[in-house]
DNA sequence: TTGTAAGCGTTATCAC
DNA sequence: GTGATAACGCTTACAA
C-alpha cells in the first residue's frame, strides 16, 4: 500500500538484533540495552522511516490508543443541523491536546446501546467522551464500562464517570430575575425540545424557578420547544408576536435567540422596545447582532480543557478526586434588554 | 477490560466448528457453508454479542476501514480559532454516510508531511479527505499515496486526487462586479492571511479582476488581510474606518464580514448607508445580523455529499470519471449594499 | 545485554 | 462443506 512499511523485524534484520531487542529501544525501556545498540536501532528506524503498526500494538496490548467522541444522533431539521460553532471548536481543542499525548480521536454518532457497545468493542476504545445524554440513555452500558468516560453537559451521576457539567439551572434562573428586575412578567421560554434529565430541561426548571420566586405565575403556553435552524426560529417568531403583552424573552442559545431575533425583526417587532431578549452561551455572534445579545456566559474552552483533562488523568489510572465539574455562568449585560 | 470479548474462537467453540467456518459466515461467504451451521453460528454470535475486533482485521487485511479527516493545523489567533460552523456540519454530515457504509472516521491535524505520513501509517489509513491545502504542501506525501485521497477546497490538481472545490475566483468577482455595478469604486478586499495556491488567493484575484476589467486601479492599502475571530474584525474595522472614499468592502467569509460589520457599527460607521458590504458562504447568520447580508452562496451541504460520495467510489476501486468538481457560487441579494 | 517463542483475533490458503 | 495452519506486526515472559 505504502512506498515502504517497515516493521520492528526489518529494523532487526538491518541492525542485527532481535525484534525484541528493537521493541524495548521503541518502548524507552532502554535500561536493558547497551548504548551501542540504542544509537544503531535507532538509525535504522529513522533510515526505513518505522512507524509502529497501532492496530498490532492494540490486538497484543489491550489498549488502543482510541478515543472516542460520542455523540447520540439527533432527529434533526434536515440540512443545516449543525451549524452551532460549539462543538467544532470543542472537537478540535480535544483532538489536539488528546494528540500530544499520544492518542487518537474518533467520530462516531450512535442510535442505540448496541450500537454503542459494538463500536467501543470494534476498536477497543480506551476512552470515551459523551455529551448530550440524557438520564438512563445508554446507562445500562456505559455503567458495565471499566474504562474512562467523560461526560460533557449530562445530568447523570456515576461514580465511575466524570462529568463537566454547567450551572445550567442557574443560568437560565439569572436570566429570568434579570428581565423580572427589569421589569417584566410576562416572559416566554424557548428552547430545543426539552428532554428528561437533559440540560434544557435544568435551564427550564431555573427559569420556571425565578417566576415562582417572584410570584409571577407560570404560564405553559409561554413556553416554546422549536428546532434551532433558521426557519424554525421564524416560524416561532410569527408564533411570539401574536401573544398579547409579552415583553421578556429566555433564549437556551444563543444562535437561537438571534434567529429569533431576526425573525421578531421582520414581523416589526423590535428588540428591546417592544421584546427584550436574554440568550444563552455567549458565542462571538452576540456581538454582531443588533441588538448586541445580552446572554448567559459560559466558557466553553474551558470546558474542553478541563474535558481532556480528566480523560487524560483516569487514563493514567489516576482518580480525580472531584468526580464532576460545574462551571459557572454570568450573565453578561448588553443591549437586548429594556427596563419597562 | 468488557465483560465478556467473545472472538471467533469462542463462537467456534461454543458451535462446535472450526474458526475458519465461523470467519466464512461472518464475512458472507455463505455460499461454502451448510444453511444448518450458518444458523447455529448466528445464534452463538447473537448470544455471545460477539463484534469483530477491527485491530485484527486490520492487521491481517491491509484495509483498516479508517478515514481520516485531516486539517492542516493553522496559525490561529488562540481560542475561538474554531467557531467556524463549516467544519462541523460537514464533519458530522460525512461521518453519517461513512459510517453507514461500514467506515469509521478519524480525525486528525498535522503540521508536517512527516506527521501525516506517521499517521497514516499507524492505523493503515484506508482513505483521506483533506482540506485547505496549499499548493505543493503535503503533495510530496500525498502524491506517493495509493489510497483515496479527496480534497475539500484545494486548488491542486492531480490524477490521483479528488477535489470537491468552489468557483471562489467567480465568487468573489460577482461581489466585487456587483458592488461596482453599484456605482462602487473605492471597494476594500478583507480575508484572512491570503497563502499561495490558496482558495483565498483565487478569491483574491477575482476581485482584483473584476477590478481591472472595470478599469478601476487596483490599490493594494485596500487589501486587509486580517484573522477571523472577533477582536481582529474590530480591529480591521478600525483601519477601515481611515480609509477615504471607502464606499465597497468583499469579505471572503461571512463570520468574517459580520464581525466587521459589528465594528463599523461601533464607529457609527453605517452599513450600508456608508460603507456596502458583501460577504462569502451564505450561512444562516446571514439574515440574523441588520442589514442582512448580501452574500456569495456556496452549497455546503452538497459539498459533504459529493466528497462522500468521491471517496466510497475510489474505495469501492472504482474511478470517477470526473477527478474533480467545482461547485458553482452565486450571489444572493440581501440589504447590505447601496447603490450610490 | 540480548534472543526465542508464544500469542493477541482475524483471514487466506489449501487440504480433506 | 469443513478444518488445520500460517501469517499479519507487535509485546512479553522466559531463557541464555
Amino acid at each position: 500500500m505504502f512506498y515502504v512499511m517497515a516493521t520492528i523485524k526489518d529494523i532487526a534484520q538491518v541492525t542485527g538484533v532481535s525484534p525484541t531487542t528493537v521493541s524495548n529501544v521503541i518502548n524507552g525501556k532502554a535500561g536493558r540495552v547497551s548504548a551501542d545498540t540504542i544509537s544503531k536501532i535507532e538509525k535504522a528506524i529513522e533510515d526505513l522511516g518505522y512507524v509502529p503498526n497501532m492496530s498490532a500494538r492494540s490486538l497484543v496490548s489491550n489498549s488502543s490508543k482510541v478515543i472516542a467522541m460520542v455523540n447520540h444522533v439527533v432527529t434533526r431539521n434536515d440540512s443545516n443541523f449543525m451549524e452551532d460553532p460549539f462543538h467544532s471548536s470543542f472537537t478540535g481543542a480535544i483532538e489536539q491536546t488528546l494528540r500530544e499525548h499520544g492518542y487518537y480521536l474518533m467520530l462516531r454518532t450512535v442510535e442505540t446501546s448496541e450500537e454503542l457497545m459494538a463500536f467501543l468493542r470494534n476498536w477497543n476504545v480506551d476512552g470515551l467522551f459523551f455529551t448530550g445524554i440524557f438520564k438512563d440513555q445508554f446507562f445500562d452500558v456505559l455503567s458495565v464500562l471499566t474504562i474512562p468516560i467523560v461526560f460533557i453537559d449530562s445530568y447523570v451521576r456515576h461514580p465511575n464517570f466524570c462529568n463537566i457539567g454547567l450551572e445550567d439551572f442557574n443560568g437560565s434562573y439569572t436570566a429570568a430575575k434579570y428581565l423580572i428586575s427589569h421589569g417584566h412578567k410576562r416572559i416566554a421560554f424557548a428552547s430545543p425540545s426539552i428532554r428528561d434529565g437533559g440540560v434544557l430541561q435544568e435551564r427550564f426548571l431555573g427559569y420556571k424557578a425565578a417566576l415562582t420566586e417572584s410570584s409571577i405565575p407560570f404560564d405553559k403556553d409561554l413556553v416554546f420547544e422549536y428546532e434551532m435552524d433558521m426557519s424554525s426560529c421564524l416560524n416561532l417568531s410569527l408564533e411570539l408576536v401574536k401573544i398579547p403583552d409579552l415583553t421578556g424573552l429566555v433564549v437556551t442559545a444563543d444562535i437561537m435567540a438571534a434567529g429569533i431575533m431576526a425573525g421578531l425583526n421582520k414581523q416589526g417587532v423590535r428588540v428591546p422596545d417592544d421584546i427584550s431578549v436574554v440568550g444563552f452561551d455567549d458565542i462571538s455572534l452576540c456581538r454582531m447582532i443588533t441588538p448586541n445579545l445580552t446572554t448567559i456566559h459560559q466558557d466553553i474552552t474551558l470546558k474542553g480543557k478541563l474535558a481532556v483533562e480528566f480523560m487524560l488523568q483516569r487514563l493514567k489510572g489516576e482518580r480525580p478526586r472531584e468526580t464532576e465539574v460545574i462551571l459557572p455562568t454570568y450573565l453578561v449585560e448588553r443591549e437586548s434588554v429594556r427596563t419597562l
